[in-house]
DNA sequence: CGAACCACCTGACGGC
DNA sequence: TGCCGTCAGGTGGTTC
């Protein structure tokens, strides 16, 4: 599901609502995706205020106003949904947090891959420093010189690697080839200069837009709201196998690569 | 160092 | 209807 666009998306809306709101109580639903497990992590937030919510790579970081934070990853079915007090818990809802206003927040993740751990700054300062530059808070020459890793790697492993550019994941990988006309399956050391500054500028676009319309919902994601992301239809090529490239007319092609379902037009894309 | 492969877990979907 | 294989937006570990 959650990619930089998606994960900025919630990161907003969690933040417009629950800055400055102190949690008065914690359900922990199921446990064992959280840390300190169980009723640590419960005590770890009780009373705690929250400062800010913000996004780092595809991290959420709910900052508190005494030098801890809670730092959670979505990973691939992960969602924060703002619920009603009459709400009912649903089947795959790991935890509630009650704030002093009334605001509740169910976090649910179907796959269970996703995590919440309760830190010092120090500890998320740590983590933060693995992931690469910020996609959209760089300019263009600095992304492309970050993007020139060493070795024999594809495009698209390059642009999923998140220590060079944090955030992109698998759609917006394609999308940003599409888009720069180059294939994803490419070697990264082909690339000239002028490729590089080209490929960054469009994914900066491509992000960028899918902010605008609060993500891509390619399967269930839905944001903060419960509201499905805009962004599916203006896809260029995820997704898209086997219909007309929207440029040239051409079929979409799909293909196994780096693991992932990769997706390109054969004709566009040298 | 990197590439290939598996693992984590559940659900949706297509084929038989 | 139902069983089985395949695939899914993300990492992280192991092996070669």
């Amino acid at each position: 599901m959650p990619e930089l666009p998606e994960v900025e998306t919630i990161a907003r809306q969690l933040n417009a609502r629950i800055a400055g709101r102190r949690l008065v109580a914690v359900e922990l639903w199921r446990t064992g995706r959280e840390s300190p497990v169980g009723t640590k992590f419960v005590q770890a937030l009780l009373g705690r205020r929250i400062e800010r919510v913000f996004r780092r790579a595809k991290l959420l970081v709910f900052s508190f106003d005494d030098s801890r934070a809670m730092v959670g990853h979505l990973k691939m079915t992960g969602r924060f949904a703002f619920v009603p007090p009459d709400y009912v818990q649903g089947k795959h809802d790991r935890a509630l947090f009650v704030f002093d206003d009334g605001c509740r927040v169910v976090w649910a993740d179907v796959r269970q891959f996703g995590y919440l751990h309760v830190i010092s700054s120090d500890e998320v300062a740590r983590t933060l420093s693995t992931y690469g530059l910020e996609p959209l808070e760089h300019p263009v020459e600095m992304l492309a010189e970050a993007l020139r890793l060493p070795g024999t790697r594809t495009i698209k492993a390059a642009l999923l690697h998140q220590g060079a550019l944090a955030g992109v994941g698998n759609i917006y990988a394609d999308e940003a080839c599409h888009r720069a006309g180059i294939r994803p399956t490419r070697r990264l050391r082909t690339l000239t200069r002028n490729d590089r500054l080209r490929l960054i500028t469009h994914l900066k676009d491509v992000l960028n837009e899918s902010i605008v319309q609060k993500g891509t919902s390619a399967n269930d994601y839905v944001d903060a709201d419960g509201a499905r992301g805009g962004f599916l239809s203006l896809l260029r090529v995820y997704g898209r196998e086997g219909e007309p490239c929207r440029s040239c007319g051409h079929v979409i092609k799909k293909i196994a690569h780096v693991q992932r379902g990769t997706h390109y037009c054969p004709t566009c894309q040298k």
